[in-house]
DNA sequence: AGCAAGTCTATTAATAGAATAGACATTATG
DNA sequence: CATAATGTCTATTCTATTAATAGACTTGCT
């Protein structure tokens, strides 16, 4: 599995648009911007991200783009798949599963392959735009995660000032 | 991490030279013909192979390559850094930590990346030549006793979510 | 109407991937 | 020592992919 800077700047964009969720729609020009991005390179990325579903555009003036699901919700798995292509370092898991039934010779080394995009996709299943967004780190150790009375305590929600 | 058709064709050559060890040199034309490799391409493969010191040839009539240390001390990661370039998925490790410490923005993506970039590396550090001729999987392989750092990795712990 | 957005199609430049070709160097052996 | 068998090296080709840029088109707010 490789990532490539087109993968990278999709991931960045999102995490871009996570952050400014319930914020209505974010301008590319703005998303570029704030993430340092070619903005038309990036453009195309946003739209195959939009025909992915994983986002949503409003056309015209004061339009933009915004996630359609929450960012929680959105494995970087997904991400990586849609614009990279498969986990697996060679073929896809399909693929591999056919050779380790069907190629006697070579079966012990594509079930390697096999293990390592196991491995892959466990972690990126398992990790959330969230998550990343959100800066959960090895160092931040077993946190709870952060509810709102956290961010927003009660005395300030209590007057309304959330 | 990208395992390329050169480098599958790499393993394969390594696997019939290691089938055929204490046979003394293989002429490239029977690694070519056993394993089903593009005869000139194997050439160049093997001249990488030998010039990492893998492989060693014999010039001449009644030459060929075998290889040069025995195939349980050859990892499968050293053929594929070789011939593929680093294992993680973006960029290599060190780069990796470097973008950790320096990105406070994306930092806990590019952690991410280093996870798969262990989990993958774990594997194939510990698979030999041998392993894979030998049709050794990863299940019957000794097997120490797994410590939750193994099972999941750390940005996981750090969710919460073991 | 007019401007500010996203949409779509085409093009390009650079690089990598997967070979192929052919001349050259080395060595066993008859 | 001549020759055939083998690895060595350099160059070339062909294709696909990657990363980006350009520009015309569409939609919708004000």
């Amino acid at each position: 599995m490789k990532i490539s800077q087109k993968g990278l700047y999709a991931l960045q964009a999102l995490m871009a648009l996570a952050r400014h969720s319930n914020q209505g729609a974010i301008r590319i020009r703005d998303i570029a911007y704030e993430e340092g991005l070619p903005e038309k390179f990036l453009e195309l990325i946003l739209l195959e991200l939009k025909n992915a579903r994983i986002v949503e555009s409003v056309r015209g003036a004061k339009g933009g783009y915004q996630l359609r699901r929450a960012s929680s919700e959105i494995r970087l798995s997904e991400i990586i798949r849609l614009i990279d292509g498969p986990l697996a370092p060679f073929g896809d898991a399909e693929q591999l599963r056919d050779l380790i039934d069907s190629d006697v010779e070579h079966r012990a080394l594509y079930k390697v392959f096999l293990d390592v995009r196991d491995a892959a996709a466990k972690i990126l299943e398992n990790t959330t735009l969230a998550d990343i967004v959100d800066g959960r780190t090895s160092q931040s150790k077993k946190r709870k995660r952060k509810t709102d009375a956290d961010v927003f305590p009660m005395s300030l929600i209590a007057r309304g000032e959330k």
